[in-house]
DNA sequence: AATGATATTGAGATTTGTTCTCAATTATCT
DNA sequence: AGATAATTGAGAACAAATCTCAATATCATT
């Protein structure tokens, strides 16, 4: 199943319609490769000459989340940010505070560990997310040398 | 070390002084014992009549995140929750999307693997936080109630 | 294809959370 | 005490997100 027909079984499931603007959102997120904020999808569209207001973007994005094809990510201290997650297997994020890149992990052990906790709660797990943040091994490298230098 | 201490450290290291308002905030976070929002944290001191402005407390709050003693929450669709942490273990956040209840679970275990995995990476961790979204025991027993009725 | 009912959209206004500004205040250092 | 620097408060400014509502598109029915 593609997310297409992800989406439009969703859609269905909700009476809602696949719409050319929906369509045209839809595309664009699994377009981008990286995340991305809601107004710089606009802008992205804007720029590709398709027609499709700011209002409904940003209000089929969630339609989008909750269908489970597009995950709102929480590493950051700045705007929200999504990913499309559909296709993709779960991987987590380990953010630098220092240098602001997002590493992605893989981990299968800690996947089996969080569904493992969820299911002793009897909690139906529908995402999560697990977001490290501290620093990186390069700026870590470079703190380090600082130091060595000044003391 | 109690929490004031840490404080202190923080604000010397940085070149900062510890001044009434930010004393009145540093200890009304510590007397909250739930999630907050920081306009809710500025309406309750103004309700205990602290004279605090709301610049201050926007201001101050980042303070203490870097400080360590306060994280920013990411389990919600809402606004920013933050919860003080100094001197409270780890835990984990499983946020009900029908009810929105947020269950915190401890999990030594869920700790040591990402310990394991930061490591491999040679990432240094400040702070991390593990978030699930889904439904809770409670909100899946009425669902899959209310399935049985109408199928 | 025409009709009426319903859903969706777009443009801009509005709201809301957060940050900024800058003069007044407070703290710190000689 | 006086000079210097840091902090604060009040409200203005900003930006992201939501709302409004008339115009448009879609659907179901005939």
């Amino acid at each position: 199943m593609d997310y297409r027909e992800v989406f439009i079984n969703y859609l269905k499931k909700n009476d809602l319609q696949l719409t050319k603007s929906r369509e045209i959102i839809l595309d664009a997120v699994f377009e981008t490769h990286s995340h991305f904020e809601i107004e710089e999808l606009y802008q992205m569209l804007r720029y590709k000459n398709k027609k499709v207001s700011r209002a409904t973007v940003y209000r089929t994005i969630p339609y989008l989340v909750e269908a489970g094809l597009v995950r709102r990510l929480r590493y950051s201290d700045q705007n929200e940010q999504y990913e499309h997650i559909y296709g993709h297997p779960n991987h987590f994020h380990l953010h630098c505070l220092n240098c602001d890149r997002v590493i992605e992990q893989n981990s299968p052990e800690l996947e089996k560990n969080i569904e493992k906790l969820a299911k002793r709660l009897n909690f139906k797990i529908q995402d999560y997310s697990v977001s490290i943040s501290g620093h990186c091994s390069l700026c870590e490298e470079k703190e380090t040398e600082r130091i060595d230098i000044n003391e």
